[in-house]
DNA sequence: AATGTAGTCAACCGCAGGCAT
DNA sequence: CATGCCTGCGGTTGACTACAT
């Protein structure tokens, strides 16, 4: 396996190698990562004997080389956070993807590329899309509608984080609204603190989110409809006695693997009608 | 069976922001 | 405070593969 993938133009510029990895720089590489760890890729090259530059360590490293990574197939529920949240951030690729567990924002861009650029599926889509801004904006305006009427009454000393606790309804946390058509809207307020933790790092990313098309509007709140995906699952399995409430991880992968090109798991996928019982509860996950 | 086309994946490039000096 | 470097991000390109004609 040494050298033979030539045909990416150029083998060396300046000293640089470029094109396909050799399996022995991706060893180098990998090595060299777990010995120092990540980052510092500029001295990478020096320290690990690659003739590669930083950039491209880094890039061979998160795209492909790192351990936790999903290889396989966007599983439809993954596409259909990929489609809420492309409709919420736009092409902020690295954000979509830090919401999906193993999955490279490459990985991502070059998926929505190919799947939703051209259309394919796009009646599917922009309906999902469709919907799913015009919950948000109803929600939204609920929400505002809520805060306006809190600071009007005032009774509520506990400040701000009332309605995070409250959720607008107490029973409401952890669980998605159903709308009037029977879809999954999920609530904001439903952000456990953990996440809200996790999230931290990157408030400042999200917290000036500008929505895509007419839809332009503040996020007061972080937005990170996977992380209410991943409650609105944890909600389902302890209702169902589940317990544990893994999301889209390999499990999911796994059990997806050979029917995602089904017609029909797409209409039924973005045919949430059925997916949310009276419980709220998703029966997606 | 050969050829053309579309889909998929991996990698590069340029730019912007953050951080250290 | 200014400058330079590093890192990360988004867009784009090129090669390979699968499928259709």
């Amino acid at each position: 396996m040494e050298g033979p993938l030539l045909g990416w133009g150029r083998q060396e510029v300046d000293g640089w190698r470029k094109g396909p990895w050799t399996t022995q720089e991706d060893k180098l590489l990998i090595e060299h990562v777990r010995q120092h760890g990540e980052g510092r890729w500029n001295s990478v090259s020096k320290l690990a004997g690659l003739k590669r530059s930083g950039k491209s360590c880094r890039l061979r490293w998160v795209n492909y080389l790192r351990p936790d990574l999903k290889r396989g197939k966007i599983t439809p529920q993954e596409e259909s956070i990929i489609v809420q949240l492309h409709a919420l951030w736009g092409n902020r690729w690295s954000t979509i993807a830090r919401s999906l567990p193993g999955r490279t924002d490459n990985e991502i861009k070059n998926y929505w590329r190919t799947h939703f650029k051209k259309g394919k599926p796009s009646k599917n889509i922009e309906r999902a899309r469709a919907r799913f801004l015009k919950q948000r904006r109803e929600m939204m305006q609920q929400t505002q509608q809520q805060q306006e009427e809190q600071s009007l009454s005032g009774q509520l000393g506990g400040g701000e984080d009332q309605q995070n606790q409250d959720g607008g309804g107490g029973a409401r946390a952890g669980t998605a609204d159903v709308d009037d058509r029977g879809s999954a809207v999920v609530d904001d307020a439903v952000l456990a603190p953990t996440v809200v933790a996790a999230e931290a790092g990157q408030h400042h990313h999200q917290h000036d989110l500008i929505m895509h098309g007419d839809a332009m509007m503040e996020m007061d709140l972080i937005m990170c409809p996977m992380s209410c995906a991943l409650l609105i699952h944890g909600a389902a399995a302890r209702q169902q006695g589940g317990g544990t409430g893994s999301c889209c991880g390999s499990t999911a992968s796994d059990e997806y693997g050979s029917s995602e090109e089904d017609g029909a798991t797409w209409g039924s996928l973005w045919n949430l009608d059925g997916v949310v019982d009276d419980a709220g509860a998703c029966a997606l996950w």
